[in-house]
DNA sequence: CGTAGGATTGACCTCGATCAAGATTAGTGG
DNA sequence: CCACTAATCTTGATCGAGGTCAATCCTACG
């Protein structure tokens, strides 16, 4: 088992210049507005929760190092795991409007976030275009994100829909640099269940054909895609 | 049967400080602002779309009269209907990222939409903390009602799916100052059926069920919501 | 080792998709 | 005003995919 990439801990100053996410994430420190948002890095403990449901909201948080899952609801009955954040990925967004948190937010690793206090962001967004419009563009991108996952949910087939989650996990890890056919998840079967709505037992029986189809190697939370082109036929309706 | 409010065609210039939708909008011509966002209304005819999938993307859309579904891929088959827009709702957020349209609008009846270029719009939220407030809500807003979304769409149970789908409805007619219990459908049962993932005999099924057990009166696209505290009983997971 | 939580497997059953008519409505033209 | 048509909606029967239940296996961790 590779060893899991940890970031140094920094400095309470974000220094989004030097972040290694920069090109994903939201570079609040630019240079012409030096430090125009104060924020802190926080380490969350695996298992640890960021922020609940219900609670007044403050601050965005851009995930540094690990992953979160975004919860409304308790999983998994009456919840659904709405979404995984990886490294670059903001938190809170959907907190803005009634500046509640509408959903909870759980580290599925040892994890580190910077704190973006939101009226500084606003501030700092109304100083700089450049910086309004990727803020735009993170929301706009989350939109489509959530239509395309309302696209997979409306889909009945079980394996189209594992088939796509995996494929949109190998492009965000190519994304940061990892490897986009060695997959090493840190989430759950029960996590991935309750956000494609599907039971743990279905994730299960719907990875076992797919290995016996050739199209995945399968082994716990390892997971290398072999065919790819297969594995988007799934995604696109194919039966396995 | 009440006749539909159908508004006079206004001129060019949106007066949003007289719109009847203004506080479900995003009021861009303000006092300190004035005609800081020059849009013009336009009509678009019942069928007719307002832009297409993959279309470059130039202006928001704010919804003045009528309505309009959002619709990924070509439903029923490959696509969804990812939403429904009503007076007061802005089109074209998803667009935002890749200056790409990626979803089709089509008015369900024949509607008027205010046109909101938008790189007048960010400046105008660059000028005003209120309108940038204002316009964060709207886009976050958007991104709450989809997660919801996504939690129906991930349960099973048919009925909670339709149930959630019509208080949603009656929500959203009573925030514009109709009737909450007797409600005027725009859309057809295969737009329902796509949007909410089931089949076009499955959304009659349960609409039959739903009227046998006393919640609804359902006559076509006219729906009274009769028992509307066991409809929230449905729509929790009670079975019908 | 030994235990506990996660993952897999298989048998069975339920609920929604599918298929096939039929009913109702709105729209058209004689 | 009344056939006639096409589109929409409804209804019922059957089928199959995924849920459910139950047991086992595996891995991690103490």
């Amino acid at each position: 088992m590779p060893s899991m990439t940890h970031l140094p801990v920094l400095p309470d100053e974000p220094e989004c210049l030097l972040c290694e996410r920069r090109h994903l994430c939201l570079p609040v420190v630019r240079d012409d507005i030096a430090a125009s948002v104060v924020g802190s890095v926080r380490a969350v403990a695996a298992g640890d929760t960021l922020f609940l449901e219900d609670e007044t909201f403050a601050s965005l948080y851009a995930v540094r190092s690990g992953s979160f899952k975004t919860c409304v609801g308790v999983p998994p009955q009456r919840g659904r795991v709405t979404g995984f954040a990886l490294p670059g990925d903001l938190l809170g967004l959907d907190a803005i409007d009634s500046r509640l948190h509408h959903c909870q937010a759980i580290a599925l690793q040892d994890s580190e976030v910077c704190e973006l206090p939101f009226d500084q962001v606003e501030q700092a967004l109304a100083a700089s275009g450049m910086l309004q419009r990727r803020f735009h563009q993170l929301m706009s991108r989350e939109i489509v994100r959530d239509h395309a996952l309302m696209r997979l949910l409306g889909q009945r087939q079980a394996g189209a829909r594992i088939a796509a989650f995996l494929l949109g996990l190998s492009e965000r890890a190519q994304e940061r640099g990892q490897s986009g056919t060695e997959l090493r998840l840190p989430m759950s079967r029960e996590d991935i269940g309750s956000h494609l709505g599907l039971r743990i037992e279905t994730v299960s029986h719907v990875l076992t054909r797919l290995r016996a189809s050739g199209c995945l190697r399968v082994r716990l939370r390892e997971i290398d895609i072999i065919d790819k082109l297969a594995l988007r036929g799934v995604a696109e309706g194919v039966a396995v």
